[in-house]
DNA sequence: TCCTCTTGCAGAAACGTCTCTGTCAACAGT
DNA sequence: ACTGTTGACAGAGACGTTTCTGCAAGAGGA
């Protein structure tokens, strides 16, 4: 056989190559390859020219071929880690996509593409995209995902300090630390005698950080703790636990809900022992959800910055995938905004106002 | 230079290719590929040996490369159509976040894995990734991604019926007319006299047609058709459409929202007008949020069995990708479920009632 | 006129995998 | 002993790009 088949005549099964727009426009394929990528030297009309039969037709690059060529997919990935065995279960939606969407923003306009994975059984769903980089929301203690990624060379970077050893390439967090204690300074110069929390069982760093400041400020003032634990995954859990709170002897004349559903939770839980809000019972809760300006009364929320996350994120993250790590510090500090509303204040006047902040920028 | 240079040995870069394997294993390269795919005719102890060295040099078969070489990448893409200049914006966050994980799950179930694309400027993203078939939701009159994505011979299966003349492989939906009727049968049924809408400006299959069956069935019944539209988009803009529909001189004794946060906005408003819910205001409102029913009162709510359509849209597209179009409908209508809460009943029993279902499963 | 640049383009070698087509042994059937 | 047959593997293309190298032709300088 002689190395021009007959049989492959223009485009073989349905899809244009760059060899078809070669052919169509009378130039060698490096020439479509310069002109379309705008590389090489080449007079703008042999440019033009190319382009437009290109386009006329309908020729697509593929993206296999680019990327094995390249070694570069211009793709990161986004993973959110599961609680159960099911593909993803947000405690946090309006976090995650407001995360999602600066995220996006801030990879388009650096000419990458995000794609958001479910963090199941790792190598089924991973293995089967290229990816130049990934974005890890709140890695667990010993991610197999993340161990899994580093050890092929492809930088990470999380959403959230990584816990244990976890060999990530950079992190962006809160301090959330101060953000606990900013908000109980807060309750108590709202006239907040005890503080109780609703905080959850996994061991997350969110959970634990958060947990103990708590603890750590009931020491200090001299507070018997008052808390209770759930599983954060599960949305009927956190009504339950709600309720035990205020069925407490001990009952707490202000709480702090470190998940996003607590507020209304809280609420519920309020009515059902007749307390009011904010005259009997003073409320926080940490969430980027809008119905929280809305509920009777509305809630004071924090706001993790989720926007800020995720353009800091995937900045760290090309960064490295492009090897300019050097200029950016690879542990980054956002700080979070305390969202004052009616159930936090004795006396009702209605501002915004900014809480400690964190260390860094 | 002969052909095998001395430079290239093991690894070049890091990554360990299907090269090394079959050198450290002292096979050669089909042999490798035989004994990792399951094909071939190789003994087991061969198949055993290959997989053991393969795991040993924690090699990973490139992506890329088995996308060009198969022409089939494993992928399946889902787009959330974007409103504004936002990668994406969820009017639905719980309907997303449900049909996503179901849409995840059948995929897995059935080998491919699914990512979650921005519809944002077509070429930019898409075509950096290679997908075998493309989920859409809720595709507007004439998406362009949507047809530039047949041109290509990518198969797509829409959630939500096409508008216009969209050329989709197939398509999933409710009996968005069916569940409407039945919603304002329930309201009538529940002693409402003038039942009002909440609805969007866009021209959206949804809006379009649940509006046209309200308007229809005030029509029959003979009601003077009481509503407001509002950009769906604009989360600000639904809480102000509500205050202006409970303010009208010929207020609703009823309404329904056919978005998700038209309950709390009408909640809001009703309180603003010292209405009670249900004695002075019946409500129901489409979502999926499981916030509602923890309202005060709990409101009566639209579920779209967004799992269900997850998992047909899926299937359906598998089946155009592997060529098993013919088993199947290219069209299937998935029956919506009422959820009857305290907000719709003037007397309060608590029951979950069925809607009328549609005429195919 | 000869030599060097520059311009405009073409050839061909990768990238890493799958798979079709052998090849070579052993072995059975006649 | 000669021919099939089968098992166990190896060789050698593709797949569709990008990109390094190379070549011809014209421009300019000596």
């Amino acid at each position: 056989m002689s190395r021009a088949e007959p049989s492959r005549r223009g485009s073989r099964h349905g899809r244009a190559g760059i060899r078809d727009v070669a052919a169509a426009a009378g130039v060698s394929i490096t020439t479509v390859s310069d002109a379309l990528n705008g590389k090489g030297r080449l007079p703008d009309a042999t440019r033009r020219h190319v382009r437009e039969v290109a386009d006329r037709l309908g020729y697509r690059p593929s993206a296999a071929a680019r990327t094995l060529r390249t070694g570069k997919s211009g793709l990161i990935g986004l993973t959110v880690t599961t609680y159960g065995d099911e593909p993803f279960t947000f405690t946090e939606f309006a976090y995650f996509a407001e995360m999602a969407r600066a995220a996006t923003s801030a990879a388009l306009a650096r000419g990458y593409a995000l794609v958001i994975l479910p963090a199941t059984s790792r190598h089924d769903v991973w293995s089967n995209v290229a990816l130049d980089g990934t974005v890890v929301i709140d890695p667990s203690d010993h991610d197999p995902v993340v161990s899994d990624l580093v050890r092929q060379g492809i930088p990470v970077v999380s959403d959230g300090r990584p816990a244990g050893t976890l060999p990530v390439t950079a992190w962006v967090d809160n301090d959330h630390e101060a953000a606990v204690l900013g908000i109980l300074d807060h309750l108590a110069a709202a006239g907040a005698r005890r503080i109780g929390l609703l905080t959850g069982t996994s061991t997350d760093t969110y959970t634990r950080l958060s947990t103990h400041a708590y603890l750590h400020w009931c020491e200090r003032i001299g507070q018997d703790p008052v808390y209770e634990k759930y599983p954060a995954h599960d949305p009927c859990a956190g009504a339950v636990a709600a309720d035990r709170l205020l069925a407490r002897p001990d009952r707490p004349d202000a709480v702090y809900g470190l998940f996003d559903p607590n507020g209304t939770d809280l609420l519920a839980a309020a009515r059902r022992y007749g307390l009011r809000v904010p005259e009997d019972l003073l409320l926080v809760c940490c969430s980027e959800s809008t119905v929280y300006a809305t509920t009777e009364p509305p809630i004071t929320t924090l706001s993790l910055k989720p926007r800020r996350i995720g353009t800091a994120v995937v900045q760290l993250l090309i960064d490295a995938i492009e090897g300019l790590d050097t200029g950016r510090p690879v542990e980054q500090v956002i700080p979070t905004e305390l969202i004052v509303r009616t159930s936090s204040q004795r006396r009702p006047p209605r501002t915004t106002v900014s809480a400690p902040r964190g260390p860094a920028v």
